[in-house]
DNA sequence: GAGCGATTGATGATGATTTCTCATAAAATG
DNA sequence: CATTTTATGAGAAATCATCATCAATCGCTC
């Protein structure tokens, strides 16, 4: 059973690496330096990460992997459910540790993401829902795109992923 | 306070033609058969459009026209402020007449879509975007997911709110 | 350790959207 | 109309994220 949603649930990382454990023996998957290297990152950030994002961390430690690896390992921890693939637009996808939904804000012109959480809104849905014939809402998506006060004073100058492009 | 229902606010189409024809003025752009057809198109469509869907209602009556002449177009669209793109993940950019978004109630079930739209979840995301440094909205992504009151069956009771998040 | 099958990484393929090219055609201007 | 400017369309080309390939490597079992 799923817990009822407490405000500040820190995810159980040590939990979440049992599951994958569980999953390396179910389906007899070998334990590479890389796969774990990728899991563990991936665990802890807990964060939505672009496979890029992902990869660049890996390669701290093991300069060597690549990009097939991240995204081999990626689909294995979708498909055992502990990552969700998201789309924020940027034609990226990122990859959400299960359980750390958040709503988001993000930044188009740095790609810049904010997380926010708000009881209101969520009261709010519910009232909508009830509104709309009694509609019962499983999960929701929520996701303000804008601009992050810097994009928004200097006018196309300091944000690094309008920096990065050509 | 809560709006009492949803407001349902039809576009003025005239209106946004307007300023089509203005922009056209202003930047001496030629009046061609398939600018007007694309932009008449565009601005009809009550929904957001991918460019295949626009070409495809386009080419009804102007079948000649290419995909390159849609992209132009509703760049011009976008330039002048009468669209804009969105991303759904799916990889196709979509464009919305400015001032159509509506917000989705999505019967995960039977596939039902309701539309909603609620000034006071808008006041909400505004303070939030405040409080998360000043940041600027321009547009939202805001769907609920779950079971329409046909879906629950009848008997359940419509208590929304246990059994909630995921 | 030896052997075998799974895994890796570099890179090329893939699939899809978007942009560019350029000869042709159509609009504006007078 | 004739001229000049701008727009069009068909396809080629550029982009880009993601996936497949395959020889080399590594992990696991015995």
């Amino acid at each position: 059973m799923v817990a009822p949603r407490d405000d500040f649930r820190p995810i159980d990382t040590a939990q979440l690496k049992e599951r994958w454990v569980e999953y390396v023996k179910e389906k007899k998957l070998n334990t590479t330096a890389q796969r774990e290297a990728i899991v563990e990152q991936f665990l802890r950030a807990a964060d939505h990460m672009s496979i890029d994002e992902l990869l660049a961390r890996v390669r701290k430690r093991h300069p060597r992997v690549g990009y097939a690896t991240v995204y081999r390992t990626l689909k294995l921890l979708v498909d055992c459910g502990l990552a969700v693939e998201r789309q924020f637009g940027d034609g990226q996808a990122r990859y959400e540790v299960v359980g750390e939904h958040h709503d988001h804000l993000i930044c188009t012109s740095c790609g810049l993401i904010l997380e926010f959480e708000d009881d209101e809104i969520e009261a709010l849905q519910e009232k909508i829902a009830a509104r709309l014939g009694g509609f019962k809402v499983l999960r929701h998506r929520h996701e303000l795109y804008g601009l992050c006060a810097k994009a928004q004073g200097v006018a196309g100058g300091s944000c690094p992923r309008d920096a990065m492009r050509k």
